[in-house]
DNA sequence: TTGGCAATCTGTAACGTTTCAGTATATTGA
DNA sequence: TCAATATACTGAAACGTTACAGATTGCCAA
């Protein structure tokens, strides 16, 4: 009644998941022709390569990835390295599906790899290329210099980086056009009569907290406003700390009457903060955030928001990577995602 | 200058990958022998164990997964099958930070697989059992009669459901206890004086909606409230829908006094169709609503929530997982995560 | 007729690992 | 002394794939 011991070489009727032998037997053809066979190879002729394409659909074979793997060194594998306390939750979830998105017609699997606050960031990408895991990397929360790009580029592992780099070195990107976002933002408040502004940043050490800050005081000195300080905070920071100090923030006599906030989830916090010292959205204070999720125009309809769109981000990301690995030039890989317009409350409910 | 050719045989000095090959000369002994010593094998000498062990630390061996999976069939690695429309973006990423936390010290690796509302859920298990993908494999969105743990136990490959099944079959799962949430929601709900009450319940199909449907009904009974049917959305409706369809019911003469809703994001579509109707939450209608991060208070003060740990969820998943693999009795890897109290707001912010 | 060449196909080896079936040496029992 | 046995180690084979270096055949030019 047992099947599983195999009759040695013959796998004639075996149930056994097909194999180039397999296909071999079936076809009457040697392995090596198989092989070639299957991928097109130019001395194949036209019929054999049509006959065994044809029975290797029928049966359903499937190249073994371990078989692959160990003789060419090709994984099939994008690793998507995270860290596990400062991404966004929506970051996550949809940056997951975006490169799922693309690589989902391909041999490709995505594992991730996660690295925590107590790690040297690069350890994750070390260990991809040591072990050489992966074929291709795609890392987050880029910084102006940044030690893992430098690493793959020296290791010569094709990656993409969410967000820029500052290096004077090439390599694939995506980016959110964060400068456009807080300018835009500024431009926004200013226009509704707004003119002492606080900016919420993202953490110290990434790009785009630059390209943030920059966009904001371009366009401050562009409009005639002016900046109240707010840098005891980032969005990487709690919930309750930002509620707090905007909080104390809000209650000295040089307040400001204008928040541009780089995270929906500390948009939250800013706002509540916001009400702790007694103050109303709207009314005293107006704040443009970005979000990810269309949701925080449900949370206070004054609020005014920008888009980012992750999933976006992690399509780009996929492409960039599989094109270098399909051998593209790393520097015709990069994008550049636009903002949209600051968009105020829109009642979508009702009849 | 190009150190990449490899010297055929004696790879003495390479700055290659050392492989057992490489200890095995190191070590003066045979590749048979070197693998056995890494292993703790009974019929190594002591010394011998120690000394290969010593050289592997020291020259940083690494197997190499694809020989072994070649070899073996073990792949070291845990497939996490996601949805890619409807999951909670909460969901997707804790439940990925608590797989990884856990199998962070393990030779495992995490691939996500997903799939899409227009595949059948069983296709990507299909493949993974085929292809012979994954050692386990964990899966979400559990359902009474679930085929893909059905397939799964037919081909004995290790698995986890986020979720209980109903069909008479053994296997390791991690459910949060809906019955107790519904129940206890219903109960504060009518400790507080409301007496008609609403249930946004989770997607029809999936096991924990009964336990959701049943904890409210029983407790309905219990406290001697009514129930004011709310069947027409479910949480994975969109935000716009439950919005329109919340504020057409509390238009009506028979509306609801409390609502008990099974999402966050859901929640936020509730209380704006509340308000849509121009009705106040905490005064006109009160909420109970589970969430898996704490925003939901920054939102609206008045609401009432229950907290649901998916990251838990995760670390408990990939656990039961490597126990099932590891060779534990399935049936001892099943928990049950007890929700906490109804929470109220509480102020955290301010002095 | 013969040598050359293009077009197709094939066997062998190798990737790194584990398992199987040994071998060599020392130790024991009688 | 010899055989039996335990201890410690080893080579060869195999997992499925691809690359290398041929083989075989037919055809054409000289």
């Amino acid at each position: 009644m047992d099947r599983r011991a195999s009759e040695k070489d013959d796998d004639t009727s075996a149930k056994e998941r097909p194999t180039l032998k397999t296909l071999a037997f079936m076809t009457g053809l040697g392995v090596t022709t198989v092989s070639r066979a299957l991928k097109d190879a130019p001395e194949i002729g036209a019929e054999t390569r049509r006959r065994v394409q044809l029975v290797a659909k029928q049966i359903g074979y499937r190249p073994n990835r371990a078989g692959v793997r160990l003789r060419t060194g090709k994984t099939n594998v994008i690793s998507l390295v995270l860290n596990t306390e400062h991404e966004l939750m929506s970051f996550v979830s949809d940056i997951i599906y975006g490169v799922t998105e693309v690589i989902a017609d391909t041999p490709y699997h995505l594992i991730v790899t996660p690295y925590s606050r107590s790690q040297d960031p690069l350890d994750p990408v070390r260990y991809l290329v040591e072990t050489g895991s992966a074929d291709g990397v795609i890392i987050s929360r880029a910084q102006p210099n940044d030690p893992r790009a430098r690493y793959m580029l020296e290791h010569g592992i094709p990656f993409a980086t969410h967000g820029r780099t500052d290096m004077g070195l090439v390599h694939p990107y995506h980016d959110f056009d964060n400068y456009a976002f807080a300018s835009e933002a500024v431009r926004h408040l200013a226009g509704i009569g707004r003119r002492r502004l606080a900016l919420l940043t993202p953490p110290i050490g990434l790009t785009y907290r630059g390209h943030t800050v920059d966009g904001f005081t371009d366009a401050l000195s562009e409009v005639g406003a002016s900046e109240v300080p707010f840098n005891t905070v980032t969005i990487d920071h709690s919930i309750e700390q930002i509620r707090m100090r905007t909080a104390q923030l809000m209650r000295r006599e040089d307040r400001p009457d204008g928040f541009v906030s780089s995270a929906a989830a500390a948009t939250l916090a800013i706002v509540a903060g916001i009400e702790d010292a007694g103050l109303k959205l709207g009314r005293d204070v107006d704040v443009v955030s970005k979000q990810s999720s269309e949701l925080l125009h449900l949370f206070r309809r004054e609020l005014f928001v920008v888009n980012e769109n992750f999933r976006l981000a992690g399509s780009e990301l996929a492409r960039a990577v599989l094109g270098w690995i399909g051998g593209a030039a790393p520097g015709s890989l990069q994008s550049l995602s636009k903002p949209g317009e600051v968009l105020p409350y829109r009642h979508s409910g009702g009849q």
